[in-house]
DNA sequence: TTACAAAAATGAACAGTGTTCAAAAAAAAT
DNA sequence: ATTTTTTTTGAACACTGTTCATTTTTGTAA
């Protein structure tokens, strides 16, 4: 057993690597000039090596979505030792903000490139899992806000969601350059003063 | 005179000929999907003569997304009919996302598409004058609220900003497919729950 | 150690992409 | 009718993701 055990670890450490350097140059150089053969030349392996750990170049995409979603969750879970739940909702988007503008190319990955999705559709489950277990974070902090009086009036799921497209939406325009050459008065605060538009407003209700 | 006009007529003729028959394959089968091969034997011209007319797929990609801006702008200029901004900001939202829903493919060049914006950087202009153009009826209105006396205690940039990324979020998420799979109570009809969160959040305002 | 079998890694080859540019065809001017 | 200018062409180039017969490496048993 202990043979077959430690090929199942190699497969999966190569796997890793590939992945790892992946990640690198998508960094580095962006995730659409980055092709199949660059990343095999990046960790000392020949192209056809790639294509017997993944199905395709989607697949190593929505991997990479996969993981970006693990480091996002975690950042969402050290929000949960807040017990208030306005004050957890408010870091909440900050937290969010930040992750979308210290890793860009991972957050495009994660909200907007189509291929995580057309894996997705691909693939036998249909269920977006990871965005699910993040969404479902949110809601969960609107919810307990509702509980304790907040947001009168106001459904978890449509309010949850119009948080996030509030947020999204601000990293979106920030991220796909349509925040530049608009012409802002304070371009470099533009993304927190608009937050902050939204924080007012939040805690009035 | 007379043959130099009527050539420049053509050659304009032709530009619009060929970004008719890009539209019309971009609609059909996807941007991504559509070969400058494609759009050539569409209007049977060679790939070459497509080349004369515009320096690279960027150019053509930018050019359809200023069209795609003068749509949006008159569905928009209609909307000043309505005297009371904040019915008119109510309304615009609406006409936004329905602009949105109705034209993915083009909504999705003119505020997703990093191609438009990397023609602009490598042009002449700095300036995004679509965008500036577009974003200034927004901002015309929700000043005008403000000087109605509602929005107490913000300012119109950083509150146009937060709803243009509001509005901007949703219908992002709903394009590139991030609400489908993330098991909403009522799918098809969250962009409009969510947008009725937002529209009685700003009346309390 | 050697012989064989199973597993893993390879890279040339394929069909497709955006782009270029010398040559050909068409139009205009002489 | 001839020359010049403009317009159009499509083969060719360097690149892409992907495949798969072949080679290399590894594991097993005599």
């Amino acid at each position: 057993m202990s043979v077959a055990d430690r090929k199942a670890r190699e497969k999966e450490a190569l796997k890793a690597l590939i992945l790892k350097g992946a990640k690198k140059l998508f960094l580095e150089k962006g995730i659409e000039q980055t092709t199949i053969r660059n990343i095999a030349d990046e960790i000392d392996y020949s192209v056809g090596t790639v294509y017997v750990y993944f199905k395709d170049k989607n697949d190593i995409l929505h991997n990479l979505h996969s993981i970006g979603f693990q480091d996002l969750g975690n950042c969402f879970q050290e929000l949960f030792t807040i017990e208030d739940p306005m004050e957890r909702l408010r870091k909440m988007g900050i937290v969010y903000i930040k992750f979308a503008i210290e890793n860009q190319e991972m957050y495009d990955l994660m909200f907007n490139l189509k291929a995580p999705m057309e894996f997705l559709e691909k693939s036998d489950s249909d269920f977006w899992d990871e965005g699910i277990e993040t969404f479902g974070l949110v809601k969960k902090t609107v919810e307990e806000c509702i509980n304790k009086g907040h947001f009168e009036g106001h459904d978890v799921e449509s309010l949850s969601f119009m948080i996030w497209s509030l947020v999204h939406g601000m990293c979106c325009l920030e991220i796909r350059q349509r925040t530049k050459g608009v012409k802002f008065a304070s371009p470099d605060t533009i993304l927190f003063d608009g937050y902050n538009a939204y924080l007012k407003i939040i805690d009035k209700l």
